[in-house]
DNA sequence: GGCAATATGTTTCGCGGTGCAACCTCATTA
DNA sequence: TAATGAGGTTGCACCGCGAAACATATTGCC
């Protein structure tokens, strides 16, 4: 389970760097085999490719119809691509997804569990002071009870 | 049960030094295997590595496209980092959390029973400061009734 | 076929992290 | 009351890893 943030910046050529304590454990995972796409939040999801295939699946089971359906596959399916981490650990984020997610050099990878989050520096900022605003965290009503 | 306030200082390295009194019962929870993660109130939260894992299962079962969950799992999930105790008790608070509770050399940890909270000194006094204004100290509706 | 742009591999230097060791403080006993 | 010992804390030095820059290879396009 991937968790903690740590700060990084991309190298001349666009690479990221996975940091060291995860290296090992996504070798083992998915061989470095991973998928890199688009979240509604602005940011870029990180999977493990087998961990990404259920996924995709369950996307694509989805009416391509309606409305909201075909928004999320677009974006979750319509943006991934898979990449691979090389011999030192980096793996190449295209121009497409650089984008996306406005990634410049200063980026945040975020352990999610399952999976990472990409975010620039600044929209990761600002997601936090937006959601810590007025210090009275909302709590989801699903947590009704629910204390740390 | 932890409890109790410490003033304690990060040493050069930015490590904290665990209060003896309470190394011995770390060392038997969790073999000085512990969770260091962010609260909404700017302070850091200190779990011992077994305490935390159901804790962080409840979050990720949330839905991670609704913004009050993803803040919360970004949050409690995102920043949290497994540290350790070494031989003198000591464990390494990363950068991006100090940063995230502004900490500094001067700060204040708090045991809060199943767990602990570390608080930059200046925060600490001013949230304590806040809570005691008017000398009226507000009562949670669930404790209707209740009293010391 | 050559050049340029993009992709991959390699090496080195700096510093972050870890462990050791000395010193200081406190407590206990004579 | 003073001395000795144990435990705790802080400073220090070394080691190893990680980040970034550099060098090389490959592919596609003109």
């Amino acid at each position: 389970m991937f968790r903690g943030a740590t700060s990084l910046s991309l190298d001349a050529k666009s690479r990221l760097a996975v940091p060291t304590k995860h290296r090992e454990s996504l070798q083992l995972e998915c061989a470095g085999n991973l998928v890199l796409t688009a979240h509604p939040h602005r940011c870029l999801l990180l999977y493990p490719q087998p961990a990404w295939e259920p996924i995709q699946a369950k996307m694509m089971a989805l009416s391509s119809f309606d409305k909201q359906s075909s928004a999320l596959q677009r974006l979750l399916v319509g943006f991934a691509e898979d990449v691979t981490m090389d011999s030192a650990g980096r793996m190449l984020v295209s121009p497409v997804l650089r984008e996306f997610a406005g990634l410049d050099k200063e980026v945040m990878l975020v352990g999610q569990g399952s999976h990472f989050e990409l975010w620039n520096m600044d929209a990761w900022r600002s997601q936090l002071a937006e959601a810590m605003q007025d210090g009275n965290f909302a709590m989801p009503t699903e947590l009704e009870g629910f204390s740390l």
